[in-house]
DNA sequence: TTGGTGTATTAGTATATTATAAATTACTAT
DNA sequence: ATAGTAATTTATAATATACTAATACACCAA
């Protein structure tokens, strides 16, 4: 692969890796992966405080990692795509498996 | 399992992609899981000044992602163990294939 | 329309990362 | 020893990120 075509995948990617570079950020993607939950819910599960949750899912949400949908006043997230799939399963095979 | 193991895994975790998560880190990963290459040689391969070169490698040594061997006056870096390897591969898997 | 609840955004400050330049260390050859 | 090359470290200035508090927005119920 020639160097200036890698520049931009690697732009890319690590864009998206540094949005899950946060360990915040990533238990919010290793709960999503198991569960569409709501943000009161991720609030209550992760014990953060509301604006600082909403604002690590506004990251997530921006890199594509992760969807909402409203229902009434609540909002439910859950990862958008497979390749966020992918990524929190893989992840979770390299780091977390014994 | 519980959120406090959750939460040392993923602070650990975010550390270590927080090492992948610049273009030029991810680029040196590239190269390095194809061929061992010394840094004047990835100096050449990536076009980055060498100093800066010299923090990303310290950056990635310090993860354990990579390790480097001296062979005379130059320094050979190469993935330093499987659990490397397999990120690597995740990730151009996920990203980079097809 | 009013008030209440759930979520998002904004603003300000503290902290961390990055790039660049200068100095330093490690090795080789003479 | 001295000089030269390869690589690392340190200092610093610029930029980006994170946390907190305050504010705003969206929806619901009365």
């Amino acid at each position: 692969m020639n160097i200036s075509k890698m520049q931009s995948q690697a732009s890319d990617i690590s864009e998206l890796l540094q949005a899950c570079s946060h360990s915040s950020r990533l238990m919010l993607l290793c709960q999503l992966s198991q569960e569409e939950l709501n943000v009161g819910e991720l609030e209550a599960k992760l014990g953060l405080q509301q604006p600082s949750l909403s604002q690590h899912l506004g990251v997530l949400r921006r890199q594509g990692l992760i969807e909402g949908r409203r229902a009434g006043q609540q909002i439910y997230y859950k990862l958008a795509n497979d390749r966020a799939k992918a990524l929190v399963t893989s992840l979770y095979t390299i780091f977390c498996e014994k």
